[in-house]
This record gives C-alpha cells, structure tokens and sequence, in this order.
DNA sequence: ACCACTTTCGCAACAGTGTTGTCAAAGTGC
DNA sequence: GCACTTTGACAACACTGTTGCGAAAGTGGT
C-alpha cells in the first residue's frame, strides 16, 4: 500500500550493506519486477517470463503482480501469442502511476522536469538563476520551479532529484566547496529542501545525474513519446541517442556501464557502473579534469602538469576544437579501457557548441584505440542533467542503488 | 545446515540482480552477520552492536546467531564489560569451521594455499610450472597441489579459488587468449577442475585475485597470526601491510576501494570498488597498461603511443627504477582520483625487486596529487595472489560478490 | 466435432523468515 | 537491600515465497 515507506536497510550497488526482513524483501523483488517492466516498454512481458527473468517461482511473480496491479502501478495490456497452450496475458507498467521531478541547479540557469516512470518528460519549468546569490535564493527557486510543475489532479509524486555543480556529500546531502561560490560550503540542501517541499529529496553532483541520464536514457528508447510536450530549455540537446535498445549483448535494464564526460568550465565525469552511479568512498569519484595526460605538460591551477583539463582548454582557447575532442578522446579511452565501459555520453557548454565536432573526435580516438571496434557507442547526452536528476528521484520505486 | 547449497539468485555488488526468497533472505544475513564478525577479529561482538550494525532486530539476531552457533560457526567469547545492565555475551568467528583454497597459475610458478576463515595462510604448497605446455598439465598440477593442501581430518573446503593470467570469462570459467600461449585459448578451465576436484571453483584474473587479497589484508590484519605455519614462497612479499584497521572512517568490513597494481612483463590492475571485485560489462576492467600518460609519446605495441606500459618498461630497461615508479605513479594518481581510491597496493615482479623504490615512487606522486594528503595509502602487496584467489572463494559464506 | 495435450494461472495449505510482546537473568548505582 | 538498566530467550504472530492441485484457454491431430 504505502509504497513511500519502505524499510531502509537493503543491498546497496555500492554502499554499505544491511539487514534484510520481510518488508525489504518484498520491496526488493517488487522493485526488480517494475525494472523489467520498465526495460519491456508499452508491450509489456507475461507472468512467466518474469518469472524466469527473476528466478522466482511463477506463482510469486502472480502475487507479487497481484500488489502492485492493486497500487495501479501495472496494469493487463492483452494477450501474446499461444506457445502451444493458454496464451500468457502481458502486464504493462502504468507509467502515469507516478511522477519523479528532477532539479538542475546550474551555475546561471535552472531547469527542473516532472517525468513519469518510463523517464519521459511530462512538463518542464525553468528560468535564470544566480547561484552566486547564495543558497537561501537558490532554496526559493527550486521550491517555486516545483510548485509550478506540481499537478493537484496528477499522481503523486515520488521525490525530488536535485543535481547541483561542485563537491558535495551525497549522503548527508550538503554542499561542499563549489570553486567560486563560498557560502554554499555546508549547507544543507537536502534538509532543506525536503523540510520546504514535503517530498523524499535526493542530492548529487550535476555529472552523476548525466550518468543517470545517460543510463536511462536506454531505457527511454523503448517507450514512445508521450505526445505534446517536448523539451525546450535542453540547449543544443540534439537527440542522437536513438540506437536500437535490443541486441546490446545485455540481460535487459540498461547498459552495464556508462561515463558522461561534462566539459565545461570544468571536465568532470559520472560513472555508471554495474547498474547504479559510482561514488567512491568520500563521494569524490569522477575526478576527470585532472587526469594527466602529458607528463611534464603545461602547468595546471591544480597543481599538477598536462591535465586533461589544461590541454582541452588551451585548445578550446585557441579555437582548435578538433584538438581539443581529440585531448577529450585520449582521456575517455583510457577510462574506457580501465572500466569496460559500453557507452560514453557527451554533454556540456563546450560540447554544445560543436557537438559533431566532439563526437566525431572523440569517436575516432576510441575506435582507434577499442579493442572491440563496435564498442563503445558514443553520443551526445541527449537528455539533460535534470532527466537524469529526475531518474535519481525514480530510484526508489525501481530500486537501483541511490 | 548444507551451507554450500545456498540459493543462487540475489544481489550482486556489481552484476545483474535476481530475485530474493527466503532461503536467500537467511543466506544473506547469516552473511553479513559473519562479516561483520570476521572484521571483530578474536576480541568478538555482542548480539546488541550485531543488530545495530546490521539493521536487524536483537530478536533476529538471536536467531541467526544459534543457527550460526550451531553450524560451528560461530563461538562464545566471554563477556564484555558491563554498560550498566546485564553485561552483553561476545560472539566470536570459528576460523577453523571452514576452509578455502587458493591457486595462483603464474606462468612459471604455481603456488596453492589452504587457509581459515580469516583468510591466514594455514599450509601452502607449490612449485614450477610451465604454463605454456598447456592446459592439461596445468589441470594436473592444479588437482596434485589442492589434494596435497587437503586434510581429511580438517574442516570442510568451502571451496577452490583460481587466479590465472591473462583475459578470461569469469563467468563461464572459460580461458581467454593469453597472449604467448594460444593452446589455453577457450579451456573451460573451471568446469574441468570442478569435475576433477568435485569443489566449487572460481576462476578469476590474478589481478583481481591481487585486489582481492588487498582487501582482505585489512581483515587479516585484525585477526593474530595462527602461529607456526609461515607464508614462505612469496619471493619479497614483504608485509608493509600492518596499517591500524580502526579509524579508517569506514563502517568495517574493509577498504571501500582497493586497486592492486601489476608491474610485470606487462601492466595490470585489479579494480576494488564497494565491497567487490569490479570486473565491467565483459571482464575486461582494470586495462591498466594501456593508459595513455604521454600524447604522442613512444609507440606501443599496442599500436598507441604513449601508454604507460612502454613507458614505465623503457625506463626499468634502462635501470631507471625511480622514473619507472614515477611513471607507475603518475597513471595510479589519475586512477585515484578517477575512483576515489582508499588503498594502492604494489605487486608484480618487477615491484618485487625493488619494493622500497617503487612504494615511495608511487607514493610521493600520490601525496603530490592527491587532495587529502592521508590518502590513498600505498603498500606493498604483503599477501600473494594466491591467498586472495583464497579470499574469493570464502565470499560464498561472506556474501560478497564473486 | 471431438479429444489429447500443453501452457497459463489462481486457490489453499505450508514452511520458514523476522517481528512483537512478555518476562527472567544479571549486572550497576544509590 | 532496593530501584533501575540492559541483555537475551520464549511464544505467538504477520507475512513472505513455495508446493500441490485444478480450472481455464488455447493448439493440433483424428
């Protein structure tokens, strides 16, 4: 019934592991039977396929069908084919069940995103923002930004993704030191913002959510447009993520491992990995700007010299932004190599200036140096940080690591 | 009761999750209740900080902890000083309840390990081996050295962990091509060990099985060495590995993140992210050798140019070992601070013959780069590949992923 | 048209998990 | 010696997925 409350201890991706009773159980094998129904999209998948897909008995896939058809969130979408018997009747998930909002907290704009659980834009709100101005002002955005997509007659909403620039502590949800802005240092967005709004809130770096984005961005492949609205805001945003979600080599659910390489003022990168975002130990993981690739190159702010971020600006500087993908393009290869990683999503200001040009390039550079020529698949982040925000948000219902 | 027949399907730190009934309910907190109590060490746990730690009720515990008690698993250890109350009854791990075995198949050596529950070495055996006369008579090695380990009147073998070179599938247990020998290609070298043994076996990379006995250095440090029998044939495994296991700021359990470097006749890594070996979408994480650290630089047979490989081998070529350790820091830094690295420790042959040069090496370059200068800290890999090919099969009763 | 067969899927009884309520045991501190 | 706190076990309980069985709904052969 109460789907918001589910018992908190169980096996993280990546954390810590706890305790599991009776509730957490059920949630579990609720949530990774809702994941395959998202990955089966509007035709749907039959009892006993899910049954065989999970490793449960057929007759706990029925009950466990039975509650969530009882919360609306699964619904009968007909009969397949006969297999040389009764035909299996196919469930769908209702994605209008229940909504997620993601929050993009960039450095002058904002843009936040009311989804539906196939990860489809429903309605989208944004505007200016000075995060300069400090975090009090940045509160009364995001609370404004979310009151107008709230829908009184809508379903309800699961929680708040919100993707904010700079270090930060995902778990206890506060900033850290975001390089020019001082007095973001230790305040508590998330406590904040759950207290202003009412709703679960989850806090991340901005790179993150484009690894959520990036990964769930297969997953939206899968499910048709939802009709009228379409993202506006997304500068520069060009979709070439439609490749074709079956035949990926992959059980279903989504790529095993994704980066989305940022390039911005600064590089930064999300990972996603085995099925949830990487973090590391003290949620610094992502560290991409200051990888050396030129050992005694130029000297860079951080100290240390021939940065990835040093040669890709200098290039970018001079307007050689072909040398400047290819620099990105060593980076991400040698990330690749190290993590086996199956997709590499491009986004960011300088990205989107000449997006052929940085998938071109980067694309070169790791065909040249894959082992696997067919992988990895490069694109340009065509869903934006607050998709991937709002994703987060959509976590809770699907179970993936948060 | 049979503890070796656990039901197959629940969640993976890192691969595809499955669905979770009850028997795997049970496996999974008699798992993390024995975690939590090999992390002890002999001083032992209480029942209350058990249910604290792992979310469970003290009732549940109580439970869990007679089944444990009753499989021999787990002993009474006094009692503890009194917080006011009744005083609480410690818990403590039977290291000699279970034993596992480890095999490390290097190209010229093989070496075999048979050791407790807290992963100490409790007898070894090994000898030469020439692993290009192919798989054959490396399977008659194999079974000769494990039925030396075996005691008839020991504990049970939970089970046979195996590290080998070179890429293979982890999953299947199928041999890749090792470069140098093409006979191995496609052996389904677990399949046939399992059959010739009649134990569960492992089949894994030896630098996974490296990153393995890293993290669990950390555990062993906790428990007291088991007396007489002494690791012997590790050649300058030197244990500079004695770092205080508390106030590590982890919740226990060991390191967050672990990477095990390789510097041999080539460059590997072994990749400990969260609790468990990362091994990617295809087994092919922790391609280490080929990071680009010089664009343009030196060409690599791997056809790039500049990898770390060429580079760190040209210098130990020309006796340069501190540029060679220089090189090896430089692509470690960018690996820590990609991953937010806990630990780096250093193994491989070439380490072995100058250990000192090559932990400090690495280790300045690591303080000059890194943002918290008491991190990562940089060892010596004091345990061998084989004890952590040892640590990846005692993870069927601890619970972390394999 | 009929029958045998296969496959799907729900009902009822069941085994086994952690949880709750209650109480005895064993300490500390006044 | 008494009040209080804390530990931990027993019994009843709520709830999970599992098993056994049978009805429903198709296909394919006769």
């Amino acid at each position: 019934m109460n789907r918001g409350s589910r018992n908190s201890g169980h096996s993280d991706a990546h954390g810590r592991r706890g305790g599991v009773n009776l509730p957490a159980l059920r949630g579990h094998n609720e949530a990774l039977v809702l994941d395959l129904l998202r990955g089966a999209g509007p035709a749907g998948l039959g009892r006993t396929e899910l049954a065989a897909r999970t490793g449960l008995t057929p007759q706990a896939v029925s009950k466990i069908t039975a509650r969530l058809g009882a919360d609306g969130l699964v619904a009968e979408a007909g009969r397949a084919a006969s297999t040389g018997g009764k035909p299996r009747t196919l469930l769908r998930l209702v994605p209008d069940a229940r909504h997620a909002v993601g929050v993009h907290l960039d450095r002058d704009v904002l843009r936040a995103v009311r989804v539906d659980l196939a990860g489809r834009v429903v309605a989208d709100s944004g505007g200016p923002l000075d995060f300069g101005a400090g975090p009090e002002a940045a509160v009364e955005a995001v609370v404004r930004a979310v009151a107008r997509l709230r829908d009184p007659d809508g379903p309800p909403l699961l929680g708040v993704g919100v993707a904010a620039p700079g270090p930060l502590d995902h778990r206890a949800g506060v900033m850290g030191r975001v390089t020019g802005f001082p007095s973001w240092k230790g305040f508590p967005l998330r406590g904040v913002l759950e207290g202003r709004l009412g709703l679960p809130v989850l806090l991340d770096k901005d790179t993150n959510a484009g690894a959520a984005a990036a990964a769930g961005a297969w997953l939206r492949a899968t499910w048709p447009e939802p009709g009228s609205e379409v993202d506006v805001a997304g500068a520069g945003a060009v979709g070439a993520d439609a490749a074709a979600p079956a035949g990926d080599g992959l059980a279903g659910g989504g790529p095993h491992t994704c980066v989305y390489l940022h390039v911005g003022t600064g590089l930064g990168a999300g990972l996603w990995l085995g099925g949830g975002v990487y973090r590391g130990a003290r949620s610094a993981a992502g560290e991409f700007g200051h990888q050396v690739l030129l050992l005694d190159g130029p000297p860079c702010r951080c100290g240390a010299r021939g940065c990835v971020e040093v040669l890709c600006l200098e290039a970018v500087a001079r307007g050689d932004l072909p040398g400047a993908a290819r620099i990105v393009g060593e980076a991400a290869a040698n990330l690749v190599a190290l993590l086996d990683v199956d997709r590499v999503l491009l986004g960011g200001r300088v990205v989107a200036s000449a997006p052929d040009v940085f998938v071109a390039g980067v694309g070169a550079v790791l065909a040249a140096r894959a082992l696997d020529p067919a992988r990895p698949v490069v694109a340009l982040a065509g869903a934006g940080v607050a998709e991937g925000a709002a994703e987060m948000a959509l976590t809770s219902l699907f179970g993936r690591a948060g």
